[in-house]
DNA sequence: GGTGATTTGTTATAACATAACATTATGAGT
DNA sequence: ACTCATAATGTTATGTTATAACAAATCACC
């Protein structure tokens, strides 16, 4: 549940790893990136992300918001909602449709699929490569993907019990 | 020689088929399993999965729930979530988690992973064989895969411009 | 320092979903 | 057929997630 330290190894997010690194990278990179493309990163953007960078879980956006709300960021909804959005949209983090919250990208900065392994016990939610042959199955179809969401609930290894594992 | 293939897992959905035969079969095949496994195929059960059926477009709940109401079978959310939990259970329907809605299952009877592919434009939702590596590189993270949703949205054949197929 | 676009604040409501409990139907055993 | 246990449906109420619409503030740029 609690991660310890270490370097990371591929899929982020389950496993020991040195989350303050984590954490200042992302914000780094965010910050990086907003210049590159002249966004705007506003307070309460800088703030939402921070908040889904505390933890490898999922957080919903009433979650998000009470904490803006906690610290006189924002109160409403549509708040939440519109600093989320531009995360997603700019790559900052991503939408779990399995559990309606979000998560802060693992490897911001580039645009990318991702697939996400979600712990139905801990709640951790890990992004992986997807590598997913649907796209090309797809284009054999004649169909024009524009986004894709794989995600996978299960046990993540700190949560399968010792007889099971 | 380059392994054509032929008819197999095309996707389900998109493109000319015969649909009253696409949805005889499935009733029938429905009817079946529910006999093989002793599962009661209530009225509203088999109004709901006929609902599903008349076309490949995701239907939300209270979608279904208007179509009830008019006929009398049910008028209350609950009904609907029900009856669509219990197609969703046992495989004769999937929900698709991007729109919050459900479509019919294009070969049930069997447990399988699902992919689909959701036109943003018409509406429509192809159901494919889904042939993740996802799960392979799960196992290797050690991380037990339960369920899994892959859903790409994007255009149809029918629905790309001219201009850029 | 004006101005046009972007972001934020706010109200209100829409859309999706389930908990809890009463009632009715089913089916298994006698 | 009767009874009990189980499963399904009906109903009330409420909880959760999300957005439309518009006003006010802020920013980027000249």
């Amino acid at each position: 549940m609690k991660p310890e330290k270490t370097t990371p190894p591929a899929p982020v997010g389950f496993g020991a790893h040195d989350h303050a690194h984590c954490k200042t990278e992302a914000m780094a990179k965010a910050q990086a990136v907003c210049e590159a493309r002249k966004l705007q990163f506003t307070p309460v953007r800088k703030r939402v992300l921070e908040i889904l960078l505390e933890s490898h879980e999922a957080l919903g956006a009433y979650d998000v918001l009470a904490r803006l709300a906690a610290e006189g960021l924002g109160s409403k909804p549509p708040v939440a909602y519109r600093a989320l959005g531009f995360l997603v949209e700019h790559g900052f983090a991503h939408r779990i449709e399995k559990l309606n919250a979000f998560v802060a990208c693992s490897h911001p900065g580039r645009a990318h699929d991702a697939a996400f392994m979600i712990c139905r016990d801990c709640g951790l939610v890990a992004e992986a490569e997807p590598q997913s042959p649907l796209r090309r199955s797809a284009g054999a179809a004649g169909f024009q993907i524009e986004s894709m969401v794989i995600e996978a609930e299960g046990l993540c290894p700190a949560c399968i019990p010792e007889d099971k594992a």
